[in-house]
DNA sequence: GACATATCGTTGCACACGCAAATAGTCCGC
DNA sequence: GCGGACTATTTGCGTGTGCAACGATATGTC
């Protein structure tokens, strides 16, 4: 067994550990946000990216490049949380085949309530999982892809 | 904002790109391991784990923990690739309410054939993902999660 | 030995997803 | 300004998923 050989393995290696530590994550803050406010990870995601671009609009496809999903559960997962009320659908005037959407004051009430609970829940199964071993080290590096504004503080 | 809050952002970031590195080499790996072998991604997550154990058998609850799947999903996708003749079911003497899953000889022919294009998918995507600066750095950190064989080729 | 309790796997059900086809709008060459 | 290629979004359809309820076995207590 090559160096080759290695580097396939540690790759394979990897990508497994990336995915149980996403699944971890992922079903936990599921359940979490589930039963406290209502919202599945996805929907929390367009929320949260919504208000990241602070009164600015998004795009179908931008969005559907934020949760990564396809354009179809795109459209559809719009059309839940529009139906809740929690956010609209904007016909933009320079392109028409595009589609706006933003969110209402409801939707941004129920984010600032969701936003916490995911927070916390993130600190406390990240932690979870640095006590794991074979998590521990990619989570340690999670750190790495943030340099700048923690620099800056 | 204070080195607390900032700790929160970093967390925050750190899963949203956690979460679109996965989305990328998922969503890669099942376009091609779906067209080349007929493979989806978990599918093949559990012949890979089961050839790792090397003629031995696996738990349905280890499998399920092996997927990140539930209990359920993991019973359907189990029968699925019975059907498709690549395992059998076994139950095993000393638990009754076990059951045992492991290869057969077309399935482990059908992994032998998977995993070159696998490894070779992975390969890709992981030279893709290094190619954007927001998920360079993860991807080099997928480095450090298993040094131990590296270290002694 | 019998009952309560816990664990393992399976099934009913509702729902979110991806793919492919359809619709509506834009852009470009001419 | 007209036809063709391209892009953005939506709908039909089949399928995989999680949750909750169930049957079967194991374990502990009296």
């Amino acid at each position: 067994m090559g160096i080759a050989d290695d580097a396939v393995e540690v790759r394979a290696r990897g990508w497994r550990t990336l995915a149980a530590l996403h699944g971890l994550i992922e079903s936990t803050l599921e359940r979490r946000l589930g039963e406290a406010v209502g919202l599945s990870v996805v929907e929390y995601t367009v929320l949260d990216a919504l208000d990241r671009q602070d009164g600015w609009h998004m795009r179908m496809q931008q969005l559907a490049g934020a949760t990564a999903l396809s354009a179809s559960a795109t459209t559809r997962l719009v059309t839940r949380l529009e139906d809740r009320g929690l956010l609209t659908r904007v016909l933009c005037a320079d392109d028409r085949r595009g589609i706006y959407t933003e969110l209402t004051p409801a939707g941004r009430e129920l984010y600032e309530r969701a936003r916490p609970i995911h927070d916390e829940t993130l600190e406390r199964v990240l932690g979870e999982a640095a006590a794991r071993p074979e998590l521990a080290p990619l989570v340690d590096a999670l750190h790495v892809v943030a340099p700048s504004e923690a620099a800056l503080a």
